[in-house]
DNA sequence: AAAACCTCCAACCGCCAAGCG
DNA sequence: TCGCTTGGCGGTTGGAGGTTT
Protein backbone atom coordinates (compact mmCIF):
# COMPACT_ATOMS: atom_id res chain seq x y z
CA UNK A 1 0.00 0.00 0.00
CA UNK A 2 1.04 3.37 -0.82
CA UNK A 3 1.17 5.97 1.81
CA UNK A 4 -1.31 8.79 2.03
CA UNK A 5 0.60 11.57 0.41
CA UNK A 6 -0.11 14.38 -2.53
CA UNK A 7 2.65 14.72 -5.41
CA UNK A 8 4.07 18.02 -6.57
CA UNK A 9 0.54 18.55 -8.43
CA UNK A 10 -0.54 18.88 -5.02
CA UNK A 11 -2.48 15.49 -5.93
CA UNK A 12 -3.39 12.68 -3.21
CA UNK A 13 -1.85 9.65 -3.50
CA UNK A 14 -2.46 6.39 -2.02
CA UNK A 15 -5.58 4.55 0.15
CA UNK A 16 -8.80 6.23 -0.97
CA UNK A 17 -11.13 6.92 2.52
CA UNK A 18 -14.58 6.24 2.80
CA UNK A 19 -15.58 9.59 1.50
CA UNK A 20 -13.42 9.80 -2.21
CA UNK A 21 -15.58 6.62 -2.43
CA UNK A 22 -18.69 7.68 -2.30
CA UNK A 23 -18.10 10.75 -4.49
CA UNK A 24 -16.56 9.09 -7.43
CA UNK A 25 -19.52 6.63 -7.32
CA UNK A 26 -22.02 9.22 -7.26
CA UNK A 27 -20.60 11.05 -9.96
CA UNK A 28 -20.40 7.65 -11.94
CA UNK A 29 -23.93 6.52 -11.34
CA UNK A 30 -25.17 10.00 -12.14
CA UNK A 31 -22.80 10.33 -15.33
CA UNK A 32 -21.19 7.40 -16.29
CA UNK A 33 -18.02 5.71 -17.05
CA UNK A 34 -15.71 7.47 -19.35
CA UNK A 35 -14.76 10.98 -18.71
CA UNK A 36 -12.39 10.37 -16.40
CA UNK A 37 -10.64 13.76 -16.86
CA UNK A 38 -13.64 15.42 -15.72
CA UNK A 39 -13.97 13.08 -12.39
CA UNK A 40 -11.36 15.68 -10.50
CA UNK A 41 -12.75 18.57 -11.20
CA UNK A 42 -16.89 17.88 -10.87
CA UNK A 43 -16.67 16.18 -7.99
CA UNK A 44 -13.74 18.48 -6.26
CA UNK A 45 -11.52 14.95 -5.86
CA UNK A 46 -8.17 15.63 -5.09
CA UNK A 47 -7.21 12.57 -7.22
CA UNK A 48 -5.73 12.47 -11.00
CA UNK A 49 -7.71 10.51 -13.62
CA UNK A 50 -5.99 7.37 -13.43
CA UNK A 51 -6.44 6.91 -10.05
CA UNK A 52 -10.26 7.72 -10.23
CA UNK A 53 -10.48 5.39 -13.31
CA UNK A 54 -8.52 2.46 -10.98
CA UNK A 55 -10.36 2.64 -8.04
CA UNK A 56 -14.16 2.33 -10.12
CA UNK A 57 -12.51 -0.68 -12.52
CA UNK A 58 -11.07 -2.01 -9.27
CA UNK A 59 -12.97 -1.63 -6.14
CA UNK A 60 -16.25 0.27 -6.85
CA UNK A 61 -17.75 -0.94 -9.72
CA UNK A 62 -20.86 -3.14 -9.15
CA UNK A 63 -21.05 -6.93 -9.36
CA UNK A 64 -17.07 -7.12 -8.77
CA UNK A 65 -16.73 -10.53 -6.99
CA UNK A 66 -14.43 -11.04 -4.06
CA UNK A 67 -12.79 -14.02 -1.85
CA UNK A 68 -10.85 -17.02 -3.33
CA UNK A 69 -11.10 -17.83 -7.11
CA UNK A 70 -13.15 -20.65 -7.68
CA UNK A 71 -11.79 -24.23 -9.59
CA UNK A 72 -13.92 -23.25 -12.08
CA UNK A 73 -12.44 -19.59 -12.28
CA UNK A 74 -8.78 -20.80 -11.97
CA UNK A 75 -9.52 -23.65 -14.84
CA UNK A 76 -10.42 -21.01 -17.40
CA UNK A 77 -8.10 -18.35 -16.20
CA UNK A 78 -5.34 -21.01 -16.53
CA UNK A 79 -6.72 -21.74 -20.38
CA UNK A 80 -7.01 -18.15 -21.61
CA UNK A 81 -3.86 -17.50 -20.04
CA UNK A 82 -2.31 -19.72 -22.40
CA UNK A 83 -4.15 -18.66 -25.35
CA UNK A 84 -3.64 -15.14 -24.67
CA UNK A 85 -0.50 -14.54 -22.22
CA UNK A 86 -0.33 -12.25 -19.90
CA UNK A 87 -3.42 -9.83 -21.33
CA UNK A 88 -5.22 -9.76 -17.92
CA UNK A 89 -7.78 -7.71 -19.14
CA UNK A 90 -8.66 -9.88 -21.97
CA UNK A 91 -8.43 -12.78 -19.59
CA UNK A 92 -10.60 -10.87 -16.80
CA UNK A 93 -13.51 -10.42 -19.41
CA UNK A 94 -13.91 -13.48 -19.72
CA UNK A 95 -14.31 -14.50 -16.02
CA UNK A 96 -17.75 -12.76 -14.61
CA UNK A 97 -17.14 -10.64 -11.70
CA UNK A 98 -13.17 -10.18 -11.83
CA UNK A 99 -10.97 -7.39 -12.34
CA UNK A 100 -7.84 -7.14 -14.73
CA UNK A 101 -6.08 -6.26 -11.36
CA UNK A 102 -7.61 -9.91 -9.68
CA UNK A 103 -6.62 -11.94 -12.69
CA UNK A 104 -3.33 -10.41 -12.62
CA UNK A 105 -2.42 -10.52 -8.59
CA UNK A 106 -4.10 -13.76 -8.45
CA UNK A 107 -1.89 -15.30 -10.92
CA UNK A 108 1.31 -13.81 -9.32
CA UNK A 109 0.78 -14.61 -6.51
CA UNK A 110 -0.81 -18.28 -6.72
CA UNK A 111 0.06 -19.62 -9.85
CA UNK A 112 3.32 -18.08 -11.44
CA UNK A 113 5.36 -19.42 -8.32
CA UNK A 114 3.78 -22.90 -8.46
CA UNK A 115 4.83 -22.74 -12.10
CA UNK A 116 8.32 -21.57 -11.49
CA UNK A 117 9.03 -24.48 -8.66
CA UNK A 118 7.55 -27.01 -10.94
CA UNK A 119 10.29 -25.63 -13.81
CA UNK A 120 12.90 -25.79 -11.24
CA UNK A 121 11.77 -29.01 -9.54
CA UNK A 122 10.10 -31.37 -13.01
CA UNK A 123 8.50 -34.11 -11.67
CA UNK A 124 9.72 -37.28 -13.61
CA UNK A 125 6.47 -38.86 -13.86
CA UNK A 126 5.10 -35.93 -15.24
CA UNK A 127 5.37 -34.86 -19.02
CA UNK A 128 6.80 -31.58 -19.28
CA UNK A 129 3.88 -29.32 -20.38
CA UNK A 130 6.21 -26.95 -21.78
CA UNK A 131 7.88 -28.91 -24.20
CA UNK A 132 8.93 -26.74 -27.65
CA UNK A 133 7.12 -26.91 -30.78
CA UNK A 134 8.38 -26.67 -34.44
CA UNK A 135 6.87 -23.64 -35.80
CA UNK A 136 7.31 -24.70 -39.50
CA UNK A 137 6.55 -21.74 -42.21
CA UNK A 138 3.41 -20.15 -40.87
CA UNK A 139 0.93 -18.18 -42.67
CA UNK A 140 -0.13 -15.48 -40.54
CA UNK A 141 -3.81 -14.46 -40.24
CA UNK A 142 -3.66 -11.12 -37.97
CA UNK A 143 -6.20 -10.48 -35.20
CA UNK A 144 -5.55 -6.86 -34.17
CA UNK A 145 -7.20 -4.73 -31.87
CA UNK A 146 -10.42 -2.34 -33.01
CA UNK A 147 -13.02 -4.58 -32.88
CA UNK A 148 -15.20 -5.12 -29.92
CA UNK A 149 -15.88 -8.69 -28.46
CA UNK A 150 -17.57 -7.97 -24.91
CA UNK A 151 -18.41 -11.20 -22.83
CA UNK A 152 -22.00 -10.06 -22.54
CA UNK A 153 -22.34 -10.57 -26.43
CA UNK A 154 -23.21 -14.50 -27.67
CA UNK A 155 -20.93 -14.28 -30.79
CA UNK A 156 -17.59 -13.89 -30.41
CA UNK A 157 -15.29 -15.72 -32.54
CA UNK A 158 -17.00 -18.95 -33.79
CA UNK A 159 -16.53 -20.72 -36.52
CA UNK A 160 -19.24 -20.36 -39.26
CA UNK A 161 -19.97 -24.27 -39.74
CA UNK A 162 -18.14 -24.69 -42.34
CA UNK A 163 -14.97 -24.28 -41.11
CA UNK A 164 -14.04 -20.63 -41.85
CA UNK A 165 -13.49 -18.46 -38.73
CA UNK A 166 -16.11 -15.42 -38.20
CA UNK A 167 -16.46 -12.34 -36.00
CA UNK A 168 -18.89 -9.85 -34.75
CA UNK A 169 -18.11 -6.64 -32.67
CA UNK A 170 -20.51 -6.18 -29.44
CA UNK A 171 -22.78 -3.25 -29.22
CA UNK A 172 -20.59 -1.64 -26.32
CA UNK A 173 -19.72 -2.59 -22.99
CA UNK A 174 -16.91 -3.43 -20.96
CA UNK A 175 -14.05 -5.83 -20.92
CA UNK A 176 -13.70 -6.29 -24.52
CA UNK A 177 -12.20 -8.46 -26.45
CA UNK A 178 -10.61 -6.92 -29.38
CA UNK A 179 -10.51 -8.42 -32.61
CA UNK A 180 -10.36 -6.60 -36.03
CA UNK A 181 -9.83 -8.75 -38.54
CA UNK A 182 -10.43 -12.31 -39.15
CA UNK A 183 -9.72 -14.58 -42.35
CA UNK A 184 -12.93 -15.45 -44.02
CA UNK A 185 -11.23 -18.19 -45.40
CA UNK A 186 -9.31 -20.29 -42.61
CA UNK A 187 -10.11 -23.70 -42.66
CA UNK A 188 -10.85 -25.05 -39.20
CA UNK A 189 -10.93 -28.57 -38.09
CA UNK A 190 -13.89 -30.01 -36.19
CA UNK A 191 -12.30 -30.25 -32.94
CA UNK A 192 -10.24 -27.08 -33.06
CA UNK A 193 -13.71 -25.50 -34.06
CA UNK A 194 -15.21 -26.59 -31.02
CA UNK A 195 -12.76 -25.75 -28.93
CA UNK A 196 -12.64 -21.82 -30.16
CA UNK A 197 -16.90 -21.95 -29.57
CA UNK A 198 -16.24 -23.45 -26.19
CA UNK A 199 -14.11 -20.83 -25.31
CA UNK A 200 -15.01 -17.44 -27.15
CA UNK A 201 -18.92 -18.80 -26.47
CA UNK A 202 -20.95 -19.13 -23.83
CA UNK A 203 -22.21 -22.27 -24.68
CA UNK A 204 -20.52 -25.52 -22.68
CA UNK A 205 -19.47 -27.66 -25.67
CA UNK A 206 -17.57 -31.34 -25.82
CA UNK A 207 -14.47 -31.43 -26.97
CA UNK A 208 -13.21 -35.60 -28.01
CA UNK A 209 -9.58 -36.45 -27.72
CA UNK A 210 -7.09 -34.05 -26.24
CA UNK A 211 -6.14 -30.29 -27.77
CA UNK A 212 -2.57 -30.00 -26.60
CA UNK A 213 -0.62 -26.39 -25.91
CA UNK A 214 2.62 -26.56 -25.35
CA UNK A 215 4.82 -22.99 -25.31
CA UNK A 216 8.50 -22.73 -27.33
CA UNK A 217 11.35 -21.85 -25.15
CA UNK A 218 12.98 -18.64 -26.80
CA UNK A 219 11.18 -15.46 -25.60
CA UNK A 220 9.80 -15.14 -28.97
CA UNK A 221 8.24 -18.41 -28.79
CA UNK A 222 7.16 -18.10 -24.92
CA UNK A 223 5.10 -15.73 -26.19
CA UNK A 224 2.76 -17.47 -28.46
CA UNK A 225 1.02 -20.42 -27.99
CA UNK A 226 0.40 -23.69 -30.26
CA UNK A 227 -1.83 -25.88 -30.82
CA UNK A 228 -1.28 -29.01 -32.44
CA UNK A 229 -2.58 -31.35 -33.87
CA UNK A 230 -0.96 -34.75 -33.24
CA UNK A 231 -3.92 -37.04 -32.87
CA UNK A 232 -4.07 -37.13 -36.57
CA UNK A 233 -0.63 -36.61 -37.36
CA UNK A 234 -1.47 -32.91 -38.55
CA UNK A 235 0.56 -30.18 -38.51
CA UNK A 236 -2.41 -27.39 -37.79
CA UNK A 237 -1.94 -24.60 -35.34
CA UNK A 238 -2.34 -21.63 -34.13
CA UNK A 239 0.04 -18.88 -32.84
CA UNK A 240 -1.69 -15.93 -30.25
CA UNK A 241 1.17 -13.14 -30.09
CA UNK A 242 1.35 -10.89 -27.24
CA UNK A 243 1.26 -8.07 -30.10
CA UNK A 244 -1.33 -9.42 -31.87
CA UNK A 245 -2.95 -12.30 -32.08
CA UNK A 246 -1.81 -14.31 -35.02
CA UNK A 247 -3.62 -17.15 -37.18
CA UNK A 248 -1.63 -19.81 -38.53
CA UNK A 249 -3.13 -22.74 -40.06
CA UNK A 250 -0.24 -24.90 -41.43
CA UNK A 251 -2.85 -26.90 -43.69
CA UNK A 252 -5.18 -24.14 -44.46
CA UNK A 253 -5.13 -24.07 -48.24
CA UNK A 254 -7.89 -24.88 -49.98
CA UNK A 255 -6.73 -27.21 -52.79
C1' DA B 1 5.70 -10.81 23.87
C1' DA B 2 8.11 -9.16 20.18
C1' DA B 3 11.01 -9.28 16.32
C1' DA B 4 11.60 -11.20 11.80
C1' DC B 5 9.70 -12.92 7.92
C1' DC B 6 6.11 -13.80 4.46
C1' DT B 7 1.93 -13.12 1.68
C1' DC B 8 -1.48 -10.51 -0.39
C1' DC B 9 -3.35 -6.95 -3.06
C1' DA B 10 -4.49 -1.90 -3.70
C1' DA B 11 -2.45 1.54 -5.99
C1' DC B 12 1.14 3.76 -8.69
C1' DC B 13 4.14 4.19 -12.83
C1' DG B 14 5.38 4.20 -17.47
C1' DC B 15 4.20 3.08 -21.88
C1' DC B 16 1.15 2.72 -25.93
C1' DA B 17 -2.64 3.66 -29.14
C1' DA B 18 -6.55 6.31 -30.59
C1' DG B 19 -8.70 10.60 -31.33
C1' DC B 20 -8.57 15.30 -32.39
C1' DG B 21 -7.20 19.93 -33.78
C1' DT C 1 1.88 14.99 -40.61
C1' DC C 2 2.62 16.41 -36.01
C1' DG C 3 1.85 17.19 -31.28
C1' DC C 4 -1.18 17.00 -27.50
C1' DT C 5 -4.69 14.79 -24.60
C1' DT C 6 -6.95 10.92 -22.93
C1' DG C 7 -8.09 6.15 -21.99
C1' DG C 8 -6.30 1.82 -21.24
C1' DC C 9 -3.00 -1.72 -20.13
C1' DG C 10 0.75 -4.59 -17.86
C1' DG C 11 4.51 -4.44 -14.60
C1' DT C 12 5.90 -3.23 -10.21
C1' DT C 13 5.86 -1.48 -5.54
C1' DG C 14 5.31 -1.35 -0.70
C1' DG C 15 2.24 -1.27 3.37
C1' DA C 16 -1.07 -4.10 6.12
C1' DG C 17 -1.82 -8.02 8.25
C1' DG C 18 -0.80 -12.76 9.14
C1' DT C 19 2.60 -16.35 10.47
C1' DT C 20 6.77 -18.10 12.26
C1' DT C 21 10.72 -18.04 15.19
Amino acid sequence: MIPSSSNGLGLKKGAWNAHEDKLLKDYIEQYGEGKWHLIPRETGLNRCRKSCRLRWLNYLRPNIKRGDFAEDEVDLMLRLHKILGNRWSLIAGRIPGRTANDVKNYWNTHIQPRSKQQKTEPDADEPLQDAPVTVINPQQYTMSKTQNLSTSNKAQIVSNGDGNLISSSNEGGNNNFNVSYLSSNVLLDEKTKKYLDELFDDREMEIEGDIEWSFGESSAQAEALDVVDQEEDKNRFFDFSLDEIMWNPMDSQQP
